[in-house]
DNA sequence: CGCGGCTTTGATGTTCATCAAGTAAAGTGG
DNA sequence: CCACTTTACTTGATGAACATCAAAGCCGCG
């Protein structure tokens, strides 16, 4: 599948975006539309790489809507997962301040749009904004942050303990609810967790036959939260 | 043991620190003499804890001289560490800016000296020096990506091939040397690569028998680097 | 000197990877 | 739109890798 990306230079409406909150809170109104002439919006669709190991930062990239996976790919082609994530994280850049380029992989795994702003302009403003450069701060230690927090909370755990928890993870953290879609095969919950797919999906079948979950396709309904909890606990 | 933390408020050297250069380059020479009046370099003997977790924030810190490593305790009580770093990496302020109270622990795996900066300074000098503030978010990121790298090239690899890297990360990066001192018991060896104490000794046992490494006590050379590179790879 | 913690080794059992073979689903080309 | 190809999923059987348990030796420290 090639899908050429869709840039769209939209109509400025930085002043009103919905994650203007998130760091560009403190900027005024002129840098605020300096941001937004130069900025461009592309949309993914699912499945398309958003941008690839070694290639060159250039851009100040964050997710406006979507959902996506930072991985990487090691010397045999195995696929290792870093993370999964929703908008409001700044995946893209946690090496963007200290590299030239990528280590990372970042793909989309539903229909996604990308907010990109070139990467000097981002340090300019770090440059003359203080207050936007403490933000900045913030907002990309916590992006590790939970990169490194999910990586020890997966690792603690047993192949049971383990999908239990990337369970709870997509139905608290990424969906909210507790029927959703999941937007990654087995082989993918494989390469976050590192298990083998097989063992993947014969967990899945044993939740299955335990009254856990119910799975149709894709669909998955948590059915007993409280023993997917223990599991998730004790594992 | 318990040994109460050496506080030492030293004459200003701060001008020729060796270690002026990784991020308060930028600040003049006012600046660097207020950081270092308000500074206190507090030593701390091997073994020492240097922050707990849930302790709160209150200081920006750095290792100037030693070694230490960086872990939490889960919910089993069973240890797990983030990483062991020499000077230059800022791991203790991976959250010092998005949290009030620190996620890890830091403890002394050597005799160490910390330089302790008040938080409140520095997000001063972020506020007001943008070139400062641009090299801090740069020395962050490293700091973090280490980590993640980390953790990504233990995961991939099997028992052996974890001790394999482990090894070679204490030779290369930590004492630039084929033999060195291990600064960490086999226990720990095993909380940093996730793997059981008993079989990280068995695995020691192997390395010796095959004439890899020679262990006398806690001293380990490495005997056939290239063996231990091609179980690193392999493994 | 004796105690406790770290280390070592062997034996045993569990957990997980791997292999294989079959089914379902989804994409591809005529 | 259907046949074809490929990819994802599923399950069972087998063996390898690793954890756990237990017992003994070592070392440092009070």
């Amino acid at each position: 599948m090639v899908v050429v990306a869709n840039i769209q230079k939209r109509k400025c409406s930085c002043l009103s975006c919905d994650l203007r909150d998130l760091v560009f809170s403190n900027l005024d109104e002129d840098d605020i539309r300096r941001v937004c002439e130069a900025k461009d919006e592309i949309s993914y669709s699912k499945g398309e790489i958003i941008h690839g190991e070694g290639e060159e930062i250039r851009d100040f990239k964050y997710l406006k809507t979507g959902l996506v996976k930072l991985f990487r790919v090691t010397g045999e082609g195995d696929e290792q997962i870093i993370t999964i994530t929703r908008p409001y994280e700044f995946v893209s850049n946690i090496n963007a301040f200290h590299e030239e380029k990528y280590r990372y992989s970042l793909s989309a795994l539903e229909d996604s749009v990308v907010c990109c702003i070139k990467i000097d302009l981002i340090k300019n403003l770090i440059l003359k904004n203080g207050g936007f450069a403490l933000k900045l701060i913030a907002a990309l230690s916590k992006t590790s942050e939970n990169i490194i927090s999910l990586s020890l909370e997966i690792r603690k755990r047993n192949l049971a303990g383990r999908i239990a928890f990337v369970l709870l993870y997509f139905a608290g953290e990424i969906y909210h609810s507790r029927i959703f879609e999941l937007p990654v095969s087995r082989k993918e919950i494989a390469d976050l967790i590192s298990m083998s797919s097989a063992n993947v999906i014969r967990t899945f079948s044993e939740f299955r036959r335990d009254g856990i979950i119910k799975t149709t396709g894709r669909t998955i309904e948590i059915a007993d939260m409280n023993k997917l909890e223990v599991i998730s606990r004790r594992g």
